[in-house]
DNA sequence: ACTGTGTGTTACCGGTCAGTAACTTTTCGC
DNA sequence: GCGAAAAGTTACTGACCGGTAACACACAGT
C-alpha cells in the first residue's frame, strides 16, 4: 500500500530553469498544478499528499497553501484543467470531418483507442477520480458529473447528426463503450478488450443508422452498407 | 477529503449477539471480513483504515492482526470473496437458460442492469479497486487481473456458443459495455447511460449472429431477425 | 481443576497526513 | 534603487496511519 516512488529534490533535468535566455520559470501555482496533474493521474488522489506535490514541483507546502485553499480545492482545479484539455483533444479529433458526423464518431474513437492503449495511460482522470470521491459534497464531484454529462450529451448529438434512428440509445451505447475502454485499460495491458472498440463502433453505427432506400442510391452500395461490418 | 461517517462502538442492532438460542456470534475473522467488504466497497480501499474496520466489526486492531498479516492481505482476501460471490451471481443469472447462449447473454445483462442501477450500487469492486492500486506488485492486483481475464473469457465463450461470427470481437464488446456501465454508474445516478445496456446488447447480438438462410426457416422470421432491433 | 486457544484491552512505535505561524529572501514593476 | 508582492525556510499542531508488545480474561475439551 505504499504510495509513490521517492521524490527527488532539486530541479529535475527537464525543469524550466532560468538561464541562457530560456523561458522564465513558471509561476509556482502553475508548477504545482502541473505536478499535481501528473501525480494525481498516475497514482491517484488519496495516494499523493500535498507535501509530495509541492516538493516535486520544486517548492514547499507553505507556498502550496498560498495558492490553494485546500487539497480538495486542488483536486477540483486538477479536474477542471483535465477537462479543458479533454475537450480540446475531442474537438481536435472530430474537426477534420466536420459535416460528416459518422466519420467524426469513427475518428473520435480511433483517436481515443490509440491514446488509451498507449503506455502510461491510466484511463480516464474523471472516472478514476470519482472512484476515490464517494462523498457527494466534494468540490471535485461537481466537475466530474458535469464532465460526464457533457460527454453523454455530445455523443447523443453526434449520433443524431449521424442520422441514427434512436440517437439517445446510440449515444449512450457509445458512452458505455468509451467508459468501458477507460476502465478495462487498468486491468489489462494494451491488449485488452479496448482493441475492439473501433470495430464495435462501426457495427453500432451500421445498426443504428438506417440505410438509404435502395432506389435512391446506385445499386450495390446499400447492400454492403457502410463501414466495416462484423466479419462474417 | 474526509473518509467515513463516524463509527458507533458497541453491538449494532442487526448484529448476531448470543442469547436465547440464537446462532453463535461468528468468529472474529468472518466479522472482520464482512465489515471490510461493506466498508471497502462503499468508501474505497485507502479511505478505510484497519482500526475503523476492526471497531465496526465489534473488535479491535490487535485481533485484526491476529487474523490478517496486513491490510494489503485483507484487501486481497476481500477481492477473493467478492470474486466468489460474483461468479455465483453470474452462474445463477445464466442458469435458467442453459443451452441457449443468446438468451443467457441477454439474461446476464438484464440481471446486471437491475443490480447495478439499484440504490447503493458503487459499480464493480474490482474496477474500483484497480483504480486505487496502481502498483504492479500489490497482492490484490493478481486477483483483479485474474477476475477480469475470466470475465473476458466467459463472455467470449458465450459469444461463440451463441453462434457469433466473430466471438472474440463480440465478447470483448460486451465486456466494454459491462465495464462502461459499472464505471458510469459512479458519475450518474440510476438514469445514466447504463439504462440502454439491454438494448445495446440485443443490437450487438443481432449484428454479430448471422441469421439462418431464408430457405431454412419459415418465411417472415428471418426478415425481422430476432430480439429487439434498435427502434426505427 | 488444568490448559490451550481465541479474544479483548491498553499503551505504544515511527511515520505521514493536512494545515498553520512567523520570519527571511528573492523577484519584479516602477 | 525602492517598495511591494511572490516565494522560500523552519518549525510546529493535532490527528490519523499501519503495525506491535504485554497482559488479562473467558471458555473449550480433557
Amino acid at each position: 500500500m505504499k504510495s509513490m516512488p521517492p521524490t527527488e529534490t532539486g530541479p529535475a533535468p527537464g525543469d524550466a530553469v532560468q538561464g541562457s535566455g530560456a523561458a522564465p520559470k513558471p509561476r509556482v501555482r502553475d508548477r504545482i498544478l502541473d505536478t499535481a496533474r501528473n501525480l494525481f493521474y498516475r497514482y491517484g488522489l488519496r495516494a499523493v499528499g500535498v507535501e509530495a506535490i509541492a516538493s516535486e514541483a520544486g517548492t514547499n507546502k507553505m507556498s502550496f497553501y498560498r495558492c490553494f485553499d485546500s487539497k480538495d480545492e486542488l483536486i477540483a482545479e486538477y479536474l477542471r484543467e483535465q477537462g479543458q484539455d479533454y475537450w480540446a483533444w475531442w474537438d481536435g479529433a472530430i474537426a477534420p470531418h466536420a459535416g460528416d458526423a459518422r466519420r467524426q464518431i469513427e475518428a473520435l474513437f480511433d483517436n481515443y483507442m490509440r491514446l488509451t492503449c498507449k503506455d502510461g495511460s491510466r484511463g480516464c482522470s474523471f472516472g478514476n477520480a470519482v472512484v476515490e470521491l464517494p462523498e457527494g459534497d466534494h468540490p471535485g464531484r461537481r466537475v466530474i458529473e458535469t464532465h460526464k454529462a457533457e460527454m453523454r450529451s455530445r455523443l447523443r448529438v453526434l449520433s443524431a447528426e449521424a442520422g441514427a434512428s434512436d440517437p439517445e440509445a446510440l449515444g449512450d451505447t457509445l458512452m458505455l463503450l468509451m467508459e468501458g475502454g477507460y476502465l478495462s485499460r487498468l486491468s489489462f495491458q494494451s491488449q485488452g478488450p479496448l482493441t475492439v472498440a473501433g470495430k464495435a463502433v462501426r457495427t453500432l453505427l451500421d445498426a443504428h443508422i438506417p440505410v438509404p432506400s435502395a432506389d435512391a442510391v446506385p445499386p450495390g452500395r446499400a447492400a454492403r452498407r457502410r463501414g466495416t461490418a462484423p466479419a462474417g
